[in-house]
DNA sequence: TAAACTAATTGTAATGATTACAAAGTAAGA
DNA sequence: TCTTACTTTGTAATCATTACAATTAGTTTA
């Protein structure tokens, strides 16, 4: 399935007249198949066996171009460096605020809150971001997940 | 009003054992009076007549204090410094893509994003974050707000 | 009140993510 | 092939935030 999405996502490249270099092509391949929500320099690290001389650079340009296009979101927080998270459906993040995973998670839709949030403010209401916050049922200590 | 939010705030510094000193009680101060999410360094510049010798370590440091024992939420975003919110009741932010105005509004809550994140994923869930992005009235030109 | 101890502040250096920029490379069209 | 526009690369610069050691202030105890 992720072959589809990375498909759909150079073709969206394609439509915006962006170039599909190797390079915007592997990041783009590791946004869509890591299911991760990786950093630049994870991003960067990962690949630098395959393209040993790419630059940092190069990756945080192509993550602001795929941005432009809305393929992927940043999520910035406060401590460490921005995550990167490939654009589906609608889905919502839960972060541990242990171990700092991340785990998708869908939700019907907030429409209603931008609603309201147009209504009362006078806002042109574009998007929204929410996240929820906890501890992981590993740090929790409740599964004896491993092995 | 913001006399007994701020005199709240200070009763719960000193329920927590934190010392109150000046530096700490004008920071907060500026937080609770001045209505906008300020930026360590707008803090910082702002209390610089007031204090000349005031460290911008400081400033941080207190506002991870103030974290600690709940008075203020960090407002952390992708391309520059973090803004600080004092935590009141439930409000969410609407933020103008143009021109960062960030402004508040009530919603009922969303708890039950909370039950249905926990329940999906398994997280104890503690908090959520959510964030509406559009195009405040005056930079949509939809109001002669100036004179 | 003075000594002893603890917490807070200050100044500055260090860190680390991100960006700017110039040079070199690459693709695409005329 | 020549020209032009776009990309990548390498590296230096920026800028927010933190670490840390030295100093100062507050609190406790005798």
């Amino acid at each position: 399935m992720s072959d589809v999405t990375l498909r759909g996502a150079l073709d969206t490249l394609k439509e915006n007249g962006v170039r599909i270099t190797p390079q915007r092509h592997a990041i783009l391949e590791y946004l869509v198949t890591s299911k991760s929500h990786p950093t630049a320099d994870e991003i960067y690290k990962s690949l630098a066996s395959t393209f040993p001389n790419m630059s940092v650079a190069t990756v945080y340009n192509n993550l602001r171009v795929f941005q432009g296009v809305n393929l992927i979101k940043e999520l910035p927080y406060g401590d460490s460096s921005s995550r990167f998270d490939f654009v589906t459906h609608d889905h919502y993040h839960i972060i541990c605020t242990e171990c700092d995973k991340i785990v998708d998670f869908h939700y019907p839709g907030l429409e209603e809150v931008e609603h309201l949030a147009s209504h009362v403010t006078g806002f042109q209401v574009n998007a929204h971001r929410m996240e929820v916050y906890g501890t992981c049922p590993i740090c929790a200590g409740n599964v004896t997940e491993t092995h």
